[in-house]
DNA sequence: TGGGTCATGTAATAGGTTACATGATTGC
DNA sequence: GCAATCATGTAACCTATTACATGACCCA
């Protein structure tokens, strides 16, 4: 049986924790694996309607938290075998669509300016990114020492801090090859473009 | 006016060589962009049509290469002028959907193997791909040493290989630590789990 | 009493892949 | 003659976002 992605998400979450609404599972997908999936509403209410119709979920409780309507849900034993299914099946990485660098490969027909402005825009996503999964990996470990999934978040965790510092070393290299670019096209006035020279390259926490 | 990324593409393509067919921007997207940026003829073949009728692009040649129907296309000015506003645009990082790290960060439901496999798939992907990178780097500065859109080029491309092999690398220690904690929960059989520890740490090029 | 967040959902639309259909040309 | 590649396109379908609609509860 062919399925969307969001259902297996969906399945995962509640192999995790039981009770969630779809609310719930929105928040939790930005919290944990936001930094290499995303989820809308527009795709997770409809995806538990029919995993509701189709056994693999259940509706649990309805309206605990104060008196506030929630529809919470459990996985079911054909639920909880579904995901293991899927675990096992190849993954196939999605054609992935980089907007950021289809904009310098075309780089060439602009400014140098243009392309400096992008990375350092990138650069600066990319610190905040650090930042976030730093924050993660100082709090995760210690709220839940013995979760046995605990090791495989950190497994994703590390992945992506790897490459968000990688990504952070190439930027620095590459706004000081553009800025020596921009200088030398542009000699008259060296103290006028301190667009790209005037920050310093970033220093990475480790 | 809002156009959708592929309209993108194919001006830029065409800033760079003129007389591309449909089929053309195809492989070229494939051959150079292919590793972040990916395009189907179900996108190519209507936004040719709509640029044109937007005058952003004109029909230029036809049947030229034998007597095989061919419709060419270049830039028009206003084509042209299109490209560059886009440029400047701020882009926006898509909601990243990696399947491999999602499976991974639900692998806690399934047995240490299928994580340790999923893995070895992902470092051998990784491998190739870094192989096909290197392969770029040795040809294209070589074939177009004064393209000034070389610069850009090499820019992107560097980005490619050092998140490959930072994600290599990452890949090698994960695998020793998944193998590590495999063997030590299967203590009985340590010949038998050759899955992982068979075989050595990726050596990569650099 | 009003803003923020919890909570659920739908409709319009955009974005994109895949499979199919067609046919010519090139090279073995 | 046959397979691969060049070449163009469409239709069906899936995926996904965005905007909208609705309303309750919490806290200041």
């Amino acid at each position: 049986m062919k399925r969307n992605p969001t259902s297996y998400v969906i399945l995962g979450l509640l192999s995790i924790q039981s009770n969630l609404t779809g609310y719930d599972m929105r928040k939790a997908v930005q919290g944990s694996i936001g930094y290499f999936w995303a989820e809308s509403y527009g795709q997770i209410y409809p995806a538990l309607k029919q995993l509701t119709r189709e056994k693999l979920i259940a509706a649990s409780r309805k309206s605990a938290k104060g008196g506030r309507q929630r529809q919470e849900y459990a996985l079911t034993e054909a639920g909880r075998a579904c995901l293991r299914e899927w675990l096992v099946l190849p993954f196939h990485n999605e054609p992935p669509r980089n907007e950021f660098l289809l904009k310098l490969f075309f780089a060439g027909e602009a400014a140098p300016s243009v392309a400096i402005a992008h990375l350092q825009d990138v650069q600066e996503r990319n610190r905040r990114m650090l930042d976030t999964l730093n924050a993660i990996e100082a709090t995760v470990p210690a709220s839940q020492p013995s979760n046995p999934h605990l090791r495989y978040w950190m497994l994703t965790l590390g992945l992506g801090k790897t490459l968000t510092r990688a990504a952070l070393e190439w930027g620095d290299s590459a706004l000081v090859e553009l800025s020596a670019q921009a200088a030398a096209q542009l000699p008259r006035s060296p103290k006028a473009n301190r667009t790209a020279s005037s920050r310093s390259p970033s220093r990475h926490k480790r």
